[in-house]
DNA sequence: TCGAATACATACCGGTTAGTATGTATCGTC
DNA sequence: GACGATACATACTAACCGGTATGTATTCGA
């Protein structure tokens, strides 16, 4: 029984969507998936229910979309962006978009932490499609700084006795950490210091000798 | 209006309020704190409403609670606990410990996570008081790190040129982290292949050998 | 031009939630 | 053994939630 619906302005679908998806990324960041309210996303997208379930059959595939075309584009940009364009020493690389990350964290990013961990943590265990959906994020993130660190190995500005993909996994692992501690902490200083250490480690993955030819002694341990 | 009890028992009010910082812990864990059903919880543990509010006088509450009587005391003996009975050099004390956690692992810890970070990344942002019992605990547990580092470096285990608090602090962010990852990719693999990375990073915090005799191969193995 | 698909808008619904009101059985104390 | 405090038990409520039913205005292809 609609009455007399409001003044509708012009029907321009994608922006609609994207607003939805904003909104919605917006309120999910803050509250977390579950507790986010319907509610509050419409009304802070300026759109109504009708539309919301014009777009989306449910409020899940509404989160799968808000990881897929916000979540994700936003971390590769943030970790890979800096990454596959410079084009100097991967290692040099990554340390600079860590201490970027350090000195440049939104104020956000200390409040409410990493939006992918946060989705990730709460997620997983409850709704495979949304596991699925941010674990490939994170694989994405992971093979980015992986074949970074295989390209410095084959250039020789990487030690290769070390296993890239297991070092690219336990980086990834190790700003999530440091992210999340800082927002149980609620201090920039210790996202600095974490970073900071994570520098050294990567500092310590460069090839000791100076001698820029050749390099053959690879004495480690296993692969897997 | 309530007119026949049910038989009860015998009156044992610390049984009774343990019973519910068991379910409680139990529901949170599986899905979240706020996602959590107090109903859920009361059916669990086999007590009522009534009960429930006679011991605890919200929900908010009964989560402190969990907090400081369940997770604190399950996360310091899990984490510390080996760090405080062996009397070797601490580096290989926390190695053991992570070989531990990385061999052992409950099922649970790879499907659920942390409880302890699947509570600050929900919460910190959204309940200052579950924030601060949350870092509370990890402040604790770094600090238990942080001694053990120090006292390794009084005792030349431990290179003197590394800020022990920092270092401390680096290695919960990173078990944390690498329990994320492992949790999202739901891959007990990826969380031993990460706490390996995470030993190796110990492992180079032992210092060059040079004037004391007593040690072995100065090479750069893995510890497991 | 006209019909049908699209893109919304509004009202409503059933279920779940934390929390409360009120009762009663058991306990320690005198 | 009375009595007040403690420790529950049961029934209920008000708010909120995701989802649906149904309406209408716009757009577009034939």
């Amino acid at each position: 029984m609609a009455k007399t619906p409001a003044r509708r302005r012009t029907r321009e679908p994608d922006v609609t969507r994207d607003k939805l998806l904003k909104a919605a990324f917006e309120e999910i960041y803050r509250r977390g998936f579950q507790a986010a309210s319907l509610d509050t996303i419409l009304a802070r997208a300026k759109v109504t229910k009708g539309a919301l379930y014009h777009h989306f059959p449910d409020k899940a595939a509404l989160g799968y979309a808000v990881v897929d075309e916000v979540v994700k584009g936003l971390l590769l940009e943030r970790w890979l962006g800096l990454l596959d364009r410079f084009t100097g020493d991967p290692l040099t690389a990554l340390q600079r978009t860590l201490q970027h990350r350090a000195a440049n964290p939104g104020p956000r990013e200390i409040e409410l932490g990493c939006p992918l961990n946060n989705l990730a943590q709460e997620m997983s265990p409850i709704d495979e499609r949304f596991r699925r959906a941010v674990n490939a994020t994170f694989d994405a993130w992971r093979d980015g700084f992986a074949r970074a660190l295989e390209r410095g190995q084959a250039e020789g500005a990487v030690r290769r006795d070390v296993d890239a993909r297991q070092v690219a996994s336990f980086v990834v692992a190790a700003v999530e950490g440091s992210s999340g501690l800082a927002k149980s902490a609620q201090s920039a200083p210790m996202l600095r210091s974490n970073l900071t250490v994570l520098s050294q480690f990567l500092e310590s993955l460069r090839p000791a000798e100076r001698a820029r030819g050749r390099k053959g002694s690879a004495k480690r341990g296993a692969a897997n």
